[in-house]
RNA sequence: GGGCUCGUGGUCUAGACGGUUAUGACGUCGCCUUCACACGGCGGAGGUCCUGAGUUCGAAUCUCAGCGGGCCCA
């Protein structure tokens, strides 16, 4: 009330609107303000009439803005009211609030007092609410289509973080204020003549200056040399909002190489470092700050909440780093989440990143132990021809993973990158080539000996290279037997177009594949995995069967010709993706029909060129490669097992 | 209240150009101490893809509404 500059009504409000313009009092302070009409008044709340004041909420401060009103200073910044609470002087805001109302109940002019909820903003620690002051603030314009079209020039990882900060930057009411009243920051190198009252603003030459602790190097206009100091700092982000611009080398001795590439933060600050950082490079070199910001989440602690030290959810890096190492807390944030989302962090994850350590180690001391008379020139001279069909598998398969993880990470994906990497590290690698080739690594043939030496020589070398952004010090000891460089001073890898082959990763595939139905076999059977079958016999396969014969401990035959077992369709699969597209609305019907045929019909007619289907009275013509046929083989009369791999048959002799 | 976002086996998470066994990790159950690794290998169980409606031959995926969580709001 001691602030009230005005009171406002709704114009349609039939109560009041006979007295809008008109003067009226202030009961207890006295002050006459003026009735003002406003369509945002609600006449059901309350009174209908809105005391106006500076400043109660943020809505005074809109209709303060609009009207032009006067502004009064009622509190001071120890929230002591001031002179301008007449008797009321000196008072802290409770005590006055209850001395208002009791002399406003003495003079009768309350009449009715009840609680109710507003909307008032609460320390963020102690929830005290906030009363607003009116002081003098700096501010920094704000250029809205600058900051825009500087928005549109950056490429956005991921792209929706974007919207955040245009959200921001079109909805801002007023300036940006970059004063502060802290203790520690920036000091604002401004004074003002004891005189004249007139700003003196530093002159670049001065900076860095404090002018609380330093004079003006020169008079007043009007000639006095008498200051009182801006007292107030800067925010915080003025500072930090410089790092494009000094990364690129700005007010240095070397050319300033604005835009920078790349700008990585949270999703917190967009508002404010990303939003402050691009009107700051806007301002002083008329260019965005950087070609690309990559927008990381926040790190959640164990109970879900974001980390923070008033909640306790804190664990700190160090304590994970001594107990596990920092190369498996840098994996725990690269897969934590995709890149924007929040990291939530656990032990667990931390935990089986250390056992891809030991794994990675594990997978290195065995193939250097096999490497020991392998060198880099045995590398360079090595005949691509004499590779076997499971090493060129593992070299397409090694060369497409450089390709994906150089896609995935040129777009800050730097969880599936290292997904991929680990994946084919510990599946592809270890679980399956390094078993397939234990016999060659072991055996007598000098030539398929050399030819897994130089896949792991390969593999292992280009595997530091791929995992030297995530696991650094261990990349770092894995690549120093190749070299004497730095890892992290190399190039990343290239693919080699030649070495990716459909055809050898289907055939290593296969190789793959029965070696893993013959050790589920084994399983099946209650058998030990090294057990010895005596004989494997492998019909329909265009592969090496060597290293086949070395992983499952049995001779393995390759067989010409068709096996003389008999074939059972037993399901009709549709193959919806073309299906689909072409019948649209009927497909259906049509899986339907092709369902209820006998599964050994269908095959004939895939076998003779076309499939005939009858639907809805109407014969419908289909191609073999509209279904999939599902087939069991049956072992005719023999002793023996048969397993299906893919198209071809292979025949156990237990 | 506003903006953005997420909601997937017990827990966390990938997938999201719509196409029929939905990814991985941790946990769990069984088998295997075989010459890199038992901090391992092999095999299994476990899912109303938040709810409802719509579009479509077909939806975890697209649209709308609702419910619930997260971050930001000078």
């Amino acid at each position: 009330m001691a602030a009230c500059v005005a009171v406002a009504v709704n114009p349609k409000d039939e109560r009041y609107n006979q007295y809008i313009g008109k003067e009226i009092t202030v009961p207890i302070f006295g002050q006459k303000v003026t009735l003002i009409a406003d369509e945002a008044v609600e006449p059901e709340f309350g009174t209908g009439a809105v005391m106006i004041c500076t400043f109660g909420d943020k809505q005074d401060v809109r209709w303060w803005l609009k009207y032009g009103l006067p502004l009064v200073k009622a509190i001071d910044k120890q929230g002591k009211m001031t002179k301008a609470a007449g008797k009321y002087e000196g008072m802290s805001i409770p005590e006055c609030r209850q001395a208002v109302i009791s002399d406003l109940k003495a003079a009768g002019f309350l009449y009715d007092q009840k609680s109710l909820d507003q909307n008032v903003g609460l320390c963020w620690r102690c929830d005290t609410p906030i009363e607003i002051l009116s002081e003098p603030q700096w501010f920094v314009k704000i250029n809205h289509e600058g900051i825009l079209k500087a928005a549109d020039e950056i490429n956005w990882y991921p792209e929706y973080m974007k919207v955040r900060l245009q959200n921001w930057t079109g909805t801002m009411e007023w300036d940006w204020c970059i004063s502060r009243q802290r203790i520690f920051a920036t000091p604002i190198p401004i004074w003002y003549c004891k005189k004249c009252g007139e700003v003196m603003i530093a002159e670049e030459s001065w900076l860095p200056i404090d002018p609380n602790e330093n004079v003006p190097k020169k008079p007043c206009a009007c000639g006095s040399t008498e200051f009182e100091p801006e007292t107030d700092v800067l925010d915080t982000w003025m500072d930090s909002s410089i790092t494009a611009l000094h990364v690129s080398g700005w007010e240095s001795e070397h050319d300033l190489r604005l835009p920078a590439q790349i700008r990585p933060q949270g999703h917190d600050i967009i508002r404010t470092w990303a939003f402050y950082t691009i009107l700051r490079s806007l301002a002083l070199e008329g260019k965005r700050p950087w070609d690309s910001i990559v927008i990381n989440g926040m790190v959640l602690g164990p109970d879900g909440h974001k980390m923070s030290k008033s909640l306790g959810n804190v664990i700190s890096p160090e304590e994970v780093t001594t107990q596990y190492s920092a190369d498996a807390f840098r994996q725990w944030g690269a897969v934590g989440g995709s890149t924007g989302s929040d990291v939530m962090f656990r032990w667990k994850d931390v935990v089986s990143a250390s056992r891809f350590l030991q794994k990675m180690w594990s997978i290195y001391r065995f193939s250097m132990s096999h490497l020991k008379d392998f060198e880099p020139a045995d590398a360079e001279n090595f005949p691509l021809e004499s590779l076997y069909t499971i090493d060129r598998w593992l070299l397409s398969k090694l060369n497409r993973l450089v390709e994906t993880t150089t896609k995935e990470l040129d777009e800050y994906q730097f969880d599936s990158t290292f997904k991929a990497i680990r994946g084919f590290a510990w599946e592809v690698l270890a679980d399956n080539y390094l078993e397939l080739v234990k016999g060659r690594l072991y055996g007598e043939d000098a030539e398929g000996r050399k030819a897994a030496q130089y896949v792991l020589y390969t593999t292992t070398r280009t595997l530091s290279l791929l995992l030297a952004p995530f696991i650094p010090f261990f990349a770092e000891e894995m690549y120093s037997r190749f070299d004497s460089e730095s890892v992290h001073t190399r190039a990343w890898p290239v693919v080699d177009e030649s070495l990716v082959s459909e055809e050898a990763e289907a055939a290593g595939e296969m190789i793959k594949n029965i070696t893993g139905e013959v050790r589920r076999y084994k399983s099946d059977l209650g058998m030990a995995l090294n057990s010895a079958l005596k004989k494997i016999e492998i019909y329909n396969a265009k592969i090496d069967t060597g290293d086949i014969a070395g992983a499952t401990n049995s001779e393995v035959e390759p067989m010409e010709g068709a096996p003389s077992f008999e074939y059972v369709p037993v399901e009709v699969k549709p193959n919806m993706g073309l299906l689909g597209p072409r019948f649209r609305k009927d497909a259906g019907a049509i899986v339907k029909a092709l369902q209820a045929e006998d599964p050994a019909a269908v095959e004939a007619q895939a076998a003779s060129g076309k499939i005939t289907v009858t639907v809805n009275g109407e014969k419908i013509e289909l191609e073999p490669e509209a279904v999939e046929i599902k087939k069991e083989v049956i072992s005719g009369g023999r002793e023996v097992d048969v397993l299906d791999v893919r198209g071809a048959v292979v025949v156990i002799v237990r």
